[in-house]
DNA sequence: TAAAATAAAATTGCATGCAATCTTGACATG
DNA sequence: CATGTCAAGATTGCATGCAATTTTATTTTA
C-alpha cells in the first residue's frame, strides 16, 4: 500500500458532461471507499473490527478527512457501523438483520427479472450468454473469481433495466449479502448455481416473467441457505408482551 | 435560523448502548441533514438550485465540514446531486428517473404488504386504524398535514415488518417520490386516497397478501399518475443504434 | 484480590487554511 | 456580433490543529 504524502495529484479531467449525472471523477475518497469495500467483502477485514480514521489515512497516504468520508459512505451502504464519538467498525449484522437483507434482495431481484422478461435485446442476450460461459470457465479453477463473476451477473442483469436506483439498491444489497454469508454462510456455500442462472436467462428470453421471478426467488433462497431464510424470525419482546396482554384482557 | 458561532455545545450523552446499532446522538450533521431534507421535500428549495457549502455553513452557524457531510448524505439519498469540483445541487430528476423511482417504490411497497399480510398484531391493527382516523381529520382542513400523514402511513407500515433495510429504502424512496411529484405531479394531485389505505389494511387483516399487494401497486400507480408510469420509456441511443446495427448485419 | 477511581493515551468532532479547480466577466479578435 | 482568451473571484478538495470524548493503563481503596 502506498504511503507517500506528495502534493495533490492532478484530478482526472471531468470531461464536460451536460449535467444530471454526478460525473465520476474517481476522487481519492472514492478510491479509498472502494478499497475498503472490497476488503470487507473479501473477508480481509473481520466483522466487528475497529477502523480508526488515522489508520486508514496512513494506509492510503491521505488525511483523516478522506478516510472519514469513505467511512461515512460505507456506513450508508451498511458495510460499516458508525458510532458517534466511538468510531467505525466493520458491520457485524445479526442473523435477523442478515435475513432482512436477503429478503430485500430477493424482492429487488424479482423486480429486475419482471422488468426484463421479453425485453432483452439480442445484444443483451448475447452478453448474458457470454457471462455464463465466463462463469463456467472461471468456476473450474478460480473459486474466488467465480464468486465475483456470479455477483456480477446479478448486477449486470439489474443494469439492463436501465433503472439507476434499482442498480444502486441491488449493488448495496449484494455487497451486504456477501458480508452476511461470510458470517453465517455454510463453508461449502453453493454461491450461485450456474444452471439456475441459465434457466433464468431462458425464461427472460421466452418472456415468461412470472416464471423467471420464481426461479430468481428460489435461486436467492438457495444462496441464502436454510439458516437464513427458512428460520422464522422470533417476535420482539414487545410483540410477545402485547399479545399476552391481549390474551389476558380477553379473559 | 441560528447563526451564532459559540463554542462547541456539549454532546448528548451516548447512554452506553451495547453495540450493533449506530446509536443516534443527534449530531449537528444530522440536524443540518434533516433540515435540508425537509426543505427540499417541502419545495422550499427549488430542484436544480445550487447549494454552496459556505452558504449552508453560515445559515446553520457551523463550518463547511458539517455542511459537506450533510450534503454527502443527501447525495446518497438521491435528494442532492454532487458534482466533483463543481458543488452540490438540489436533485432535479428527469421524467425517466422519476419513473424509475416510482417503479422501485412500488416494488418495495409490495414487499411490505406481502410480509405483513396475516401477521399484524391487534395492537398494530389498532394503530393503523387510528392513523386512518387522523388522516381523515387532517384531510378536511390542513392539506399539507394530510400529505405528511399519508406518507407516514406508508412508512409506518414498512416499520411494522421490523425490517430495517426495507424501512430505509422505502423512506428514501418516498422522499424522492415527493420530489418527483413537485416537478412532474399534477397540481390537484390525489396524493393518497384514504379509502385505498383502508382497503389495504382490510386485506392485510384478512391475510390476503396477493390482494393487498395488488391494491398497493394500484395505489402507488394512482399517486404517480399517468405521466409517470404509463409512458413507455424510450430506448437509449445505444440500444437504438445496436438494434439498427443488428438489422443491417442480418442483411 | 476485586472493584473503583484516576491519570494518560488514543481517537473522534469540528473549524480553518491553502492550493486546485471552476465560474465570471472583461477584453481582444475574427 | 459572435467567439475565443485570460485574469479575478468564488468554491471545492484536502490537510491539519485543537478541544471534547472515549479508551486504556495505573493506582487507590475496600
Amino acid at each position: 500500500m502506498p504511503k507517500a504524502k506528495e502534493t495533490r495529484p492532478v484530478a482526472t479531467a471531468p470531461g464536460g458532461r451536460k449535467a444530471a449525472e454526478p460525473a465520476k471523477a474517481a476522487t481519492r475518497t472514492e478510491k479509498v471507499h472502494e478499497a475498503l469495500r472490497q476488503a470487507i467483502i473479501e473477508q480481509q477485514l473481520e466483522p466487528g473490527a475497529r477502523l480508526p480514521e488515522d489508520m486508514i489515512g496512513e494506509s492510503f497516504g491521505t488525511s483523516r478527512t478522506i478516510a472519514r468520508e469513505a467511512l461515512l459512505r460505507l456506513s450508508v451502504e451498511g458495510l460499516v457501523d458508525l458510532m458517534p464519538n466511538r468510531g467505525a467498525f466493520v458491520a457485524n449484522p445479526t442473523l435477523d438483520e442478515g435475513r432482512d437483507i436477503f429478503v430485500v434482495r430477493r424482492g429487488l431481484e424479482r423486480m429486475v427479472v419482471l422488468q426484463l422478461a421479453g425485453q432483452l435485446s439480442s445484444a443483451q442476450i448475447e452478453e448474458l450468454r457470454q457471462m455464463l460461459v465466463n462463469e463456467e470457465l472461471a468456476g473450474a479453477r478460480d473459486e474466488r473469481e467465480a464468486i465475483r463473476l456470479a455477483g456480477e451477473f446479478h448486477l449486470r442483469l439489474a443494469g439492463m433495466t436501465g433503472n439507476k436506483l434499482l442498480v444502486r439498491y441491488l449493488t448495496e444489497t449484494v455487497s451486504r449479502c456477501s458480508l452476511v454469508l461470510t458470517i453465517y454462510g455454510r463453508p461449502h456455500s453453493v454461491d450461485c448455481g450456474l444452471d439456475e442462472h441459465r434457466q433464468i436467462i431462458e425464461a427472460l428470453i421466452a418472456g415468461e416473467g412470472e416464471r423467471a421471478a420464481e426461479l430468481m426467488e428460489h435461486h436467492i433462497e438457495q444462496v441464502a441457505g436454510r439458516a437464513l431464510l427458512e428460520t422464522r424470525k422470533p417476535r420482539s419482546v414487545q410483540d410477545v408482551l402485547s399479545s399476552y396482554a391481549e390474551r389476558i384482557s380477553r379473559g
